[in-house]
DNA sequence: TTAGTTTGTCTATCCAATAAACTAAGTTTT
DNA sequence: AAAACTTAGTTTATTGGATAGACAAACTAA
């Protein structure tokens, strides 16, 4: 209830963030430099990089280069303090991935999901948790969080509200996770998960504005703005794929009409090939190699929708970058000249001007290594609040 | 370039800022409430009072209620420490309001615009800021800053990028206005200024997260989160009037198709209107008094498209609330019932649960008065950072 | 009167950041 | 190689906030 007040405690938890920070973007560093890149006193950071070797977070890694006086002590993040599991699951998948601090990549698994059933699933992912648990190295924090991400739409608290992909309706799969492990769980939109995974490690890295398009089975976003996740008011965000683009078009299943993921998603691909005898992606995307005409006429009609809704989205959020993800990434060959050219045409001027149309880089990896983000993240932001 | 560090100063100005808020929000209020209600020490206030009263920002007035012990002195906010100017400028006329620290209104003048040039513009700005200064009380801070909202696209320097409706381009009124003043300058978007008023003093007081649909000649949007307004990422505002909600629709001056304003906007009524004779708006609500069937229509359709879009915008934003204002505000009682029923079929049931749909309460005055609040937000601000 | 309560101030203490002096350990100049 | 200079990092004394607890002032209730 009450705003909490300043006092010697904030400032030193303020002060030991930036010692942090700056390791973390500039190592190897020493401490002359945090004082001189920080405004710290060089007394200052010497005690606060103290504490932190105490809390092995940072360690002295030997004499650095002199330009004419004492060596300096180099220092670094020791990014195997702890390890973050990062989990994306799926509606006939699940992958797990084995995370150090600095996001550094360690075991990987997959296993397929034969059943969507919320209590089998738990098992399946405990599954995979366990050995990507019995995997890692010990350390001075051992596993410091589990993300996950999930194909549908979850609230503050961690509960799958509602995901009719996998059948689900308000599974609290967050409290179920940590109350198995006792360790911190972090549960998000698969969309906002590659949006960060994407940001950290993809195409979109040190981009600090950025939408995230996850174009599947249906189209889910996921919002960056100044380098975090936009959660909506409420904790979910945006449901970009139901943005009404045709106001009198195809009634959706959410209630509205003429959804953009009505015209721009996998789904709607696949809806229109069914006549032409394709019945999945893969089979699409070797006719278009093949350069079956009417195979790439479909491509570039997604190719439009796309750019229609994209278009929307520059417009109404102005980012840095545009990032198109998940399966329908892998048709960027048939479907980027078209969307390039439908969001030129239509996305105002002005916001136009700065923003790059780009891929995503992780391919099927950004939703992963995007949950283990969420869970470092969590980590990080712990230590600032003691 | 480097963040900024954690001293003693930052402790007391966040403290300072925490005591001040409390008194603004719960005044009249003792030392000893102020203290329990924050958590900081009794010491602690007395001496952060003390300076708050040297800087005659807050006064003390009087003993109040004893509970059976010593009585309190109870200290309130001098609202009339400084005074702030609101304006709004329209297409063809310019709003001016004086307003003391806590938005109470002074002096408030209207004239008409004969002309939209610049150099015009900017002699009847400042003649009419000229009698809301000469109406001021002399006080300690005198006139703080002023506020403007403009019709048109702003960037974060305050320099008006595109206005279409004043056919200005480029104008930096921001620096002009303040180099002839020597007083900090606010100017946003009109859309911007009307979502602050509303959220400040009319139908959104105490509503965090929300959307203000300015509806006049074109489409605008506000859009508050968090209870402060929100910016796209250069700097302007998402100009929502521009989503595309018929995407193969009627084409747009923006270069895009199918715009929301194209079907939603006084001049999408006024268009379709032409034909039955109606010239403009107050025409048309006076037909529609008199139950003109033609006319109700019309409402209904303007009604719908309204729904269309708004439903777009809390499936994407799911705030707490959406208020229309502006001259279609006028014409609630024709356009809320379609209004109502639109929105509800087509949002996303999640989000429709606690949304609000409100029209503004300001009427003509929201822009105004959020202008106002822009300059004295801006001086809180600067008290904070020194 | 007397006891108890509440308000607000005063005092001693704590703690983080800092400047400046200082030690340590190098390089460059002569 | 000695002297002069440079740079790194630590030590010391000081500053300026917040705080707990003691305290005086001012009130109520019995």
């Amino acid at each position: 209830m009450t705003t909490p007040t300043g006092d010697q405690a904030l400032i030193k938890r303020i002060n030991t963030a930036i010692v942090l920070e700056s390791i973390l973007r500039g190592a190897p560093l020493s401490r002359a430099q945090i004082s001189e890149r920080t405004g710290l006193n060089k007394a200052t950071v010497s005690s606060l990089v103290q504490d932190l070797i105490d809390g092995s977070l940072v360690l002295e890694t030997g004499p650095g280069e002199s330009s004419g006086g004492r060596k300096p002590v180099m220092l670094e993040f020791i990014a195997s303090a702890g390890h973050a599991i990062g989990i994306d699951l799926g509606v006939n998948y699940i992958r797990g991935v084995l995370m150090d601090l600095q996001g550094g990549i360690g075991k990987e698994l997959t296993s397929s999901l034969r059943s969507t059933d919320p209590d089998f699933v738990f098992k399946e992912l405990c599954t995979i948790i366990d050995k990507l648990i019995a995997s890692a190295p010990s350390c001075p924090y051992g596993i410091v969080g589990i993300g996950v991400g999930v194909p549908g739409l979850v609230d503050g608290s961690g509960s799958v509200l509602f995901a009719p992909n996998l059948k689900w309706r308000d599974v609290p799969l967050e409290r179920q996770l940590s109350d198995h492990y006792g360790i911190p769980v972090t549960i998000d939109n698969e969309a906002n998960a590659g949006a960060l995974g994407e940001q950290k490690h993809g195409a979109g890295r040190s981009i600090a504005n950025l939408v995230y398009v996850s174009v599947g089975i249906g189209i889910g976003t996921g919002l960056i703005l100044h380098k975090s996740l936009y959660k909506g008011t409420s904790g979910f965000s945006g449901e970009m794929g139901h943005l009404s683009v045709e106001a009198h078009g195809k009634p959706c299943s959410c209630g509205n009409r003429g959804c953009w993921e009505m015209y721009a998603s996998e789904q709607s691909l696949l809806e229109k090939a069914e006549t032409m005898g394709y019945r999945d992606l893969e089979q699409l995307l070797l006719a278009a190699e093949q350069g079956k005409p009417e195979v790439l006429e479909l491509f570039r009609g997604i190719g439009e929708y796309l750019g229609i809704g994209i278009a929307n989205i520059v417009n109404v959020f102005n980012p840095d970058a545009v990032i198109i993800g998940n399966r329908m990434s892998q048709a960027r060959e048939w479907v980027e000249g078209e969307l390039r050219q439908t969001v030129i045409k239509r996305a105002i001027g002005f916001h136009l001007r700065n923003v790059q149309l780009l891929f995503a880089e992780l391919g099927e990896r950004s939703a992963m290594m995007g949950a283990g983000e969420m869970a470092i993240s969590g980590f990080f932001n712990r230590l600032k609040s003691t």
